[in-house]
DNA sequence: TTAAATATATAACATTTGTTATATATTTGT
DNA sequence: ACAAATATATAACAAATGTTATATATTTAA
């Protein structure tokens, strides 16, 4: 399961694992604590990279908007997360929106101290180009469940995988907590289309809700859910 | 139009486009002509890179398996296009599999050869990391396209794709020539039902077939149907 | 704290898509 | 050229999803 989970996961929170001391030391130098109200965009699509961010607390979601203007959530970044690193190595301009969804606390890096550190750290450099072939391979999944899968099975995925991304970490039973909108947008359905999908899940006691929280009762059920053949 | 079909385009003809002469010649030294029968594996999920190609007439589909086994097709590569070259440079083995649709002619440059091209030419290995962020940016695009477009919709935007993609370097009208089962793969639905929406079409005018081939006789009106909200 | 704004839940109905079945056309291998 | 295999077309029915509408809960801002 956990394999089958990897396969949609950026892993962006591994890419400063596996440094030196040293090497860990110049890159914890040029990171910039700030935090970031919800609702605040930390880049657009078309906008001028400024830097990296690392997500120290708090959620935020990647999207973009299609040529009728709706928005496609297709990434999810949680604590630990590095992001916004794809339009900086390419020198060109941002390919998607990020958003905070909750006030966030991040470690920014700006561009030129991170370029510098690519190039005094090959290993960095290597890290990232292989970990953007990772993620090439997380979309191209994504693609494949989002055309063959229905609503219940996609909404299981992903109920498992946010579960997972969200609160590894964590000790506590924190559930997944996000906008019914959103989950909407991530899914690929409508928000009504969602909450009949919801209202069956609790039905079979794979789930609970309280308020918009989502609490996973039993996995294997959803397991079981996301096998279903369209 | 063209605008938004560049969205859906990895522009991976264009890889070696901009090199000086003495570039390009060092490029066509170690450029080695093949042929590949139709149905062989250019290379598959999992495997070691060997090298990479590019087609000088033919087609070739880059599809995943969804963990049920189902195919799933996310890119069809033609004439001039390269590639191969993710896992190449990230050191890693292929996230995806490639497959002639067709006898194909590619030239093929070894792995060892493309690292070391990347070397002497770092205007290349700056291109290629550009395209992989664009193509990022291609994979977010169909993402948003499958999760909110309807079938119709989504059938209008491929055919209006393929026909920019395949026949943009040709003169004579060549249609589009795949087989149902894999122009099902790729818009994501069943070949039942996407010869449902292929007849609609034809009762609409905006397209005409003959054997497998689809010829495009109406863009305006398949622009339409893309607009369509779900 | 309260009113307004926003978010969620749910139902009924319309539309789209999946599924199964069968017939016809086309391609492939001998 | 022929038979067998494969691909395509189509229809009828079932299931899933979109859409519209309304009610209730929760959050936000004054």
């Amino acid at each position: 399961m956990k394999d089958l989970l990897t396969q949609f996961d950026f892993q962006s929170n591994l890419l400063f694992e596996n440094l030196s001391e040293s090497e860990n030391q110049a890159v914890q130098n040029v990171m910039e604590p700030l935090t970031i109200k919800k609702g605040t965009m930390l880049f657009f699509e078309g906008g001028i990279p400024t830097g990296i961010f690392q997500i120290k607390q708090g959620k935020a979601k990647k999207f973009k908007r299609s040529f009728s203007g709706d928005e496609q959530i297709f990434y999810i970044y949680t604590q630990e997360d590095v992001l916004g690193y794809h339009a900086l190595l390419g020198q060109e301009r941002y390919q998607d929106s990020c958003e905070a969804l909750e006030d966030l606390k991040v470690n920014f890096i700006a561009k030129d101290d991170f370029l510098k550190l690519l190039k005094e750290i090959p290993a960095l450099q290597q890290t990232l180009i292989k970990n953007i072939g990772h993620e090439f391979g997380v979309l191209a999944n994504i693609i494949a469940v989002l055309a063959q899968k229905n609503q219940n099975a996609r909404l299981a995925l992903f109920l498992l995988l946010l579960e997972y991304r969200f609160n590894r970490n964590s000790q506590t039973v924190k559930g997944i907590d996000l906008t019914r909108d959103d989950l909407a947008n991530l899914i690929g359905t409508s928000q009504e289309s969602l909450g009949r999908s919801l209202k069956q899940f609790k039905e079979l006691g794979c789930i609970e809700t309280d308020k918009r929280n989502i609490y996973i009762k039993d996995p294997k059920q959803l397991e079981q859910l996301l096998q279903t053949k369209i």
